[in-house]
DNA sequence: GTCCCTGCAAACTCTTTGCATAAAA
DNA sequence: TTTTATGCAAAGAGTTTGCAGGGAC
């Protein structure tokens, strides 16, 4: 993270991205903040918070648009869709199937300038299912 | 509202579900609260939340799976996507054109009995966009 | 040395909940 | 009369922010 895109570089930012790219998991603000403590004890939540959205403001990380009380955040910013498990709040990635999904023109849609779409896909992981 | 699904039926449930019905502006509890409030002035936002959530697990309204920070509601329970105006947070209805977009097989994925999908779009809406 | 970024804590927003009371049935 | 739903207020979860001091450059 040598680049120009924020005023100073600090060890906190490249942690916390550091960290968030090392899951698959999509975690909160809070669970990354507990792992990033093991490195930087003293760290704060606010620091995670902070660089989080910074972060994603410059398109390093992504937020992701799912339901649910806590943001999730995702290191991966390759086009791909995620799929929620509605009894655990698990959230894994579902591969890009754009090119077979999307096929009617959304460009100009209700006076909108359609800029794009998210989908997310919802259903019950293979854990869930088994407890059942 | 004369339905048997609830245990009771009170005036202010009919009322905060005749004002969403209204609008077709996607509101969030405190939006109707608001509204509610004028017509059942002592109403508490207690209430609109524990009505808003009765309403939506009995399929009666939607709680919309869109991002921010607030949750929103919808009266209108037919099948039909949103867009989102990412200047303004607005939310309008887009029409269901599902036949033309998911023509994949997704009932089984990553291990996951695949329930259904949420799109959303986004994009800038005329309000917005005149204002640019 | 400058000024951005941090740690800390307080504040803020949105939502839920415990309790006594009011109102459906 | 019984029991659910309400109003109120406090609490809870998640997130943001003001400030003084530390660290990047």
């Amino acid at each position: 993270m040598q680049e120009n895109r924020f005023q100073r570089n600090s060890r906190q930012r490249e942690i916390i991205l550091e960290e968030l790219r090392k899951l698959h998991s999509h975690p909160t603000a809070a669970t990354l903040y507990k792992l990033v403590s093991k490195r930087i004890p003293r760290i704060s939540l606010g620091t995670v918070y902070r660089n989080l959205d910074l972060l994603s403001r410059k398109g390093i990380i992504h937020k992701l648009e799912v339901g649910g009380s806590a943001t999730r955040f995702d290191g991966d910013i390759s086009k791909h869709y995620h799929i929620c498990c509605t009894e655990c709040g698990r959230i894994d990635d579902a591969l890009d199937f754009s090119d077979k999904i999307i096929n009617v023109d959304i460009s100009d849609f209700n006076g909108y300038a359609v800029k794009g779409y998210h989908i997310n896909f919802y259903g019950i992981c293979s854990d869930c299912r088994e407890s059942h």
